[in-house]
DNA sequence: GCGATCACGCACG
DNA sequence: CACGTACGTGATCCTA
């Protein structure tokens, strides 16, 4: 095996008439790929990474959104011009750039790197600037612009005030460059052959970025860097492939002596862009094998299940879920009429120019003394930085005292609605579905997380979640696991009574309730149920008597009385809760159920309030994360069997599966098929698992 | 007037 | 003293 090469100086051409060749990692010929797929095949495994671009002018709908944006963006200023109108276009175009450079259903690669052992490469594929001519030049305003770059005055001479002024550098033209059809034609043979093992920083992006030159997505199997990190510590602030270069090779700034791309790589000098995308994909591949090395069991467990559960949701992401678009903008016009109608009741109520959005005015209006025009209410309860709170709960304490408290209670609503689902999931429709991002690496415990939309924070309300469509000939089947928490914390506890529920197909909370109340099941109330809800509810999240009390409406004492038979009833569940922290107390950290980790560095501290936090988190991080487990098993089986009968798995919402399945008369049997896969009717350590369903056109019916 | 960051509130499980 | 997330908006500080 080759050692690495040290990675060469770049020659950094100057003037029209250099022949610069950026090193030996520039890849310029199809031979040259060609070859370096060959290498690439005797080593089994390697490294990529996609630099990408957002080209504005190919996206007519996000051209229009740019319209949209530039007009409520002028609108909102006290004074404009055509000037300032010029800056705010080419502000929302840059950031629109940004975001679909970011998209992989809408981005352009325009170089691809790739590293293996002893080996990195960097092909360009449209990157579109050679070396600089004339750099860059900055005014800060503390000189006299160069002519041309001078306002104009009214008398249409040249202003000699000193002011600010960017005039961009200018490049030579970029080298000739192989087209990205046949570059990819001939990496075809190493991102579709399964026995090669693809790695990458976040792989799921560059991997379906490249799935547009080929109509379908690289194959398996693809490792990601991100995963391993996070196996072997959650804890980390920041996942970017520098941060973690940084980390794990003693502060060692990778890219410190070959130039820094700045913002924008379109805007960087090609030599410089050949260094830092060769270099990208080497790091990657160095990070990864220095990474999997400290990887020992069960962690190495963890990795594998998730790389599988990765494979999975690239395809979830890829496929995208329908929305109605006509139905979002119509709810946005209903939402924006009782909106209006909102705003000019309060407005008519306090003053003209007072802000519903603003956490300060509210406040304000509602505590200040009534001399100050305020209405001179009693704080319900304070924010974390000490201040009057007007959030939900607190505005609904004091509802009757004032008429134009549900008003902001009612503004905050419609508002929520407009601005994060109806205009959010809007903007980021691609003809007709959403595409988000699912996140192995953004939490804690080992759940996922979606962005860009969020799909796991959907309001339950029909009025959105009706919204969300089966594709055309299709329906919609919502899997659900039933309690999952609960059972496992039984499953864990060994709990008899808790077993017995479970055991017996009792409702728990009405089981629980039947305990705290020693009260046969048949005679439990709603409301005591309600109180056995909370009571469970709290052991998993560990809370307290007053959190008993705030969410019930039960006395302080009542609430203790409460929490102290729960305990007695459950004194398996206690015992357990406690060994857990001892446990953790001792190693540092808990274990799911697939041997995931969650490190407690706060586990023993001094400080009370973290010390106790942190136990509460060691007993729900055992709990959720093995529900996450549970749930990762279940998608990775789920999803070659729904495939297998023509149907779709599109979303997860950390105990639910949203499937879109061909609509025909086999519905039933897909959802036996998917409840099986999840669990259904098996068990946990003698505790029943168990799967409930059910379908429809819209996720609304489905749910 | 702009971008970055914090505070707050709130949608979900 | 309730666990885990994503994200929109306003307020504030910073900088050109």
């Amino acid at each position: 095996m080759k050692t690495l090469e040290r990675p060469r100086r770049t020659s950094g051409g100057r003037g029209l008439f250099t022949s610069f060749h950026p090193g030996s990692h520039y890849v310029s010929t199809i031979d040259e790929v060609r070859a370096l797929v060959d290498v690439v095949i005797t080593q089994g495994s390697f490294a990529f990474d996609v630099e990408t671009v957002g080209v504005l002018s190919h996206h007519p709908d996000l051209t229009e959104q740019v319209d949209q944006q530039v007009k409520t963006h002028v609108e909102a200023l006290t004074s404009t011009s055509d000037a300032i109108t010029d800056r705010a276009r080419e502000n929302k175009e840059q950031a629109m750039t940004k975001t679909i450079a970011l998209d992989p259903k809408r981005n352009e690669v325009i170089w691809v790197g790739i590293a293996t052992n002893g080996y990195s490469w960097a092909i360009p594929v449209g990157h579109p600037c050679g070396e600089v001519l004339v750099p860059e030049e900055v005014g800060n305003g503390s000189t006299i612009p160069p002519t041309g770059h001078r306002k104009i005055l009214k008398s249409g001479d040249e202003s000699l005030a000193k002011a600010r002024y960017h005039i961009p550098a200018v490049f030579a033209d970029p080298p000739a460059q192989l087209s990205r059809a046949e570059v990819f034609e001939a990496l075809k043979p190493i991102f579709f052959d399964h026995s090669l093992v693809k790695v990458g920083h976040n792989v799921k992006f560059d991997a379906r970025t490249i799935a547009k030159y080929y109509g379908e997505l690289p194959v398996g199997p693809l490792h990601d860097t991100m995963l391993v990190q996070h196996a072997l510590d959650e804890n980390i602030s920041s996942f970017r492939l520098t941060s973690l270069i940084s980390t794990n090779f003693g502060e060692h700034n990778p890219y410190s002596k070959h130039g820094k791309v700045g913002a924008n790589i379109s805007t960087t000098p090609f030599s410089i862009a050949c260094n830092y995308v060769h270099l990208d994909a080497r790091w990657t591949w160095m990070l990864y094998q220095k990474l999997i090395r400290g990887l020992t069991n069960p962690l190495r467990q963890v990795v594998e299940q998730d790389v599988r559960v990765l494979e999975v949701l690239m395809d979830m992401e890829d496929i995208g879920m329908q929305v109605d678009s006509k139905g979002l903008a119509s709810l946005g016009e209903e939402l924006d009429s009782k909106m209006t109608d909102v705003h000019s009741e309060i407005t008519a109520i306090t003053y003209p120019g007072f802000n519903p959005d603003s956490v300060k005015d509210k406040r304000l209006f509602l505590f200040s003394a009534k001399r100050d025009g305020g209405l001179g209410l009693k704080p319900n309860k304070e924010t974390e930085k000490g201040q009057a709170s007007v959030d939900h709960d607190s505005l609904r304490a004091m509802e009757h005292k004032h008429p134009i408290i549900p008003l902001f209670l009612n503004w905050a609503e419609y508002k929520k609605m407009k601005s994060t689902y109806v205009d959010g999931l809007l903007e980021k429709t691609n003809k007709g579905r959403l595409h988000p991002n699912f996140h192995l690496h953004r939490t804690s415990t080992g759940r996922l997380s979606s962005s860009d939309p969020n799909l796991q924070n959907v309001p339950r309300d029909s009025s959105i979640r009706g919204l969300f469509k089966a594709d055309d000939n299709s329906l919609l089947i919502v899997a659900d696991y039933d309690q999952i928490e609960l059972r496992i914390m039984a499953m864990f506890s060994k709990d008899e009574n808790m077993m017995e529920i479970f055991t017996k197909g009792i409702d728990i909370h009405t089981g629980a309730a039947s305990l705290l109340f020693d009260k046969p099941v048949a005679e439990i109330t709603k409301d005591e149920r309600q109180l056995g809800k909370s009571a469970n509810f709290l052991t998993a999240y560990g809370g307290g008597a007053s959190k008993l009390s705030a969410t019930s409406g039960v006395t302080l004492t009542k609430a203790r009385e409460i929490i102290n038979q729960y305990y007695e009833q459950f004194d398996g569940l206690s015992l357990w809760k406690h060994k857990v922290v001892m446990q953790a107390k001792k190693d540092g950290y808990v274990t799911t159920i697939s041997g995931r980790r969650r490190r407690l560095p706060d586990i023993n501290s001094n400080k009370d309030d973290l010390r106790s936090r942190a136990e509460r988190q060691a007993v729900n991080a055992i709990v959720q994360g093995s529900a996450s487990d549970i749930c990762k098993k279940a998608m990775i089986k789920v999803h070659p069997k729904v495939r297998s009968f023509g149907g779709k798995l599109l979303v997860q919402v950390h105990d639910e599966l949203v499937v879109n399945v061909p609509d025909n008369d086999r519905v039933d049997y897909y959802s036996g098929i998917i409840k099986e896969e999840m669990g259904h009717g098996k068990d946990l350590n003698n505790v029943p698992i168990v799967v409930s369903s059910q379908s429809g056109y819209t996720w609304s019916e489905a749910k």
